[in-house]
DNA sequence: GTGCGGATGAACT
DNA sequence: GTTCATCCGCACT
């Protein structure tokens, strides 16, 4: 049967204001189709990174490297990233061609396909873990750095609007995790939450 | 060629 | 609450 959600358009992911995009991420549905195995859920927590004047954000003061490379591409596809050598990190790239921001998705609440993130994770029980933290996410979506700069319009990697709204009362913004390195960057609101939520890496 | 730091997670006490 | 595994990519020689 013909999937009924609709996916977000590529306009959606290239307005200006990543924070804005980082807050209507939430209640979204992130969804990988790896292999035809189809997993996914709710995102409830990202943080925005704003460009070449963040000095938290890879591409700061413009800096392009190969791996960088991704984030200056147009807004709708993914940017994954290697961190510590071992954790995944999974990102979506806003805005124009050449313009940098990102959002990373910290955590979902998981939906679709839960047995085989179980089996991904080498799991018994769901528990928040499961998915809560941007290494667990991508690992229980199977999302790997191979498939950076991967279209979320396209079929494999996809974000899709169920009809999920969540209003700005219940929307908690904080500091960012783990940039205390990027000064008074550090002290930016960029990180996005839903007030509640289990599925939270750190309440 | 080489050294080092990192957008973390999990397993401990 | 704390500690530590783990390895790629960047910056520099």
């Amino acid at each position: 049967m013909k999937n009924k959600f609709q996916k977000l358009p590529e306009n959606f992911y290239q307005r200006n204001d990543v924070t804005i995009i980082s807050k209507e991420l939430l209640g979204k549905f992130l969804i990988s189709d790896i292999d035809g195995i189809v997993t996914g859920g709710m995102i409830t927590e990202v943080e925005a990174y704003n460009g070449i004047s963040d000095k938290a954000s890879h591409a700061f003061g413009g800096r392009r490297t190969n791996r960088t490379e991704t984030m200056y591409g147009k807004g709708g596809i993914c940017y994954v990233y290697l961190c510590y050598g071992i954790h995944h990190l999974f990102n979506v790239v806003t805005n124009k061609i050449n313009i940098p921001h990102a959002v990373l998705i910290r955590a979902i609440e998981p939906i679709i396909g839960i047995d085989e993130m179980l089996k991904r994770r080498k799991k018994i029980n769901i528990q928040p873990t499961l998915t809560s933290g941007p290494g667990s996410m991508s690992s229980s979506l199977g999302i790997k750095t191979s498939d950076s700069g991967s279209d979320l319009c396209g079929n494999r990697i996809y974000i899709e609007d169920r009809g999920i709204n969540i209003s700005d009362s219940k929307i908690i913004s904080t500091k960012r995790v783990g940039v205390d390195y990027a000064g008074k960057d550090a002290l930016l609101k960029y990180r996005f939450y839903i007030k509640g939520n289990k599925f939270i890496s750190k309440p």
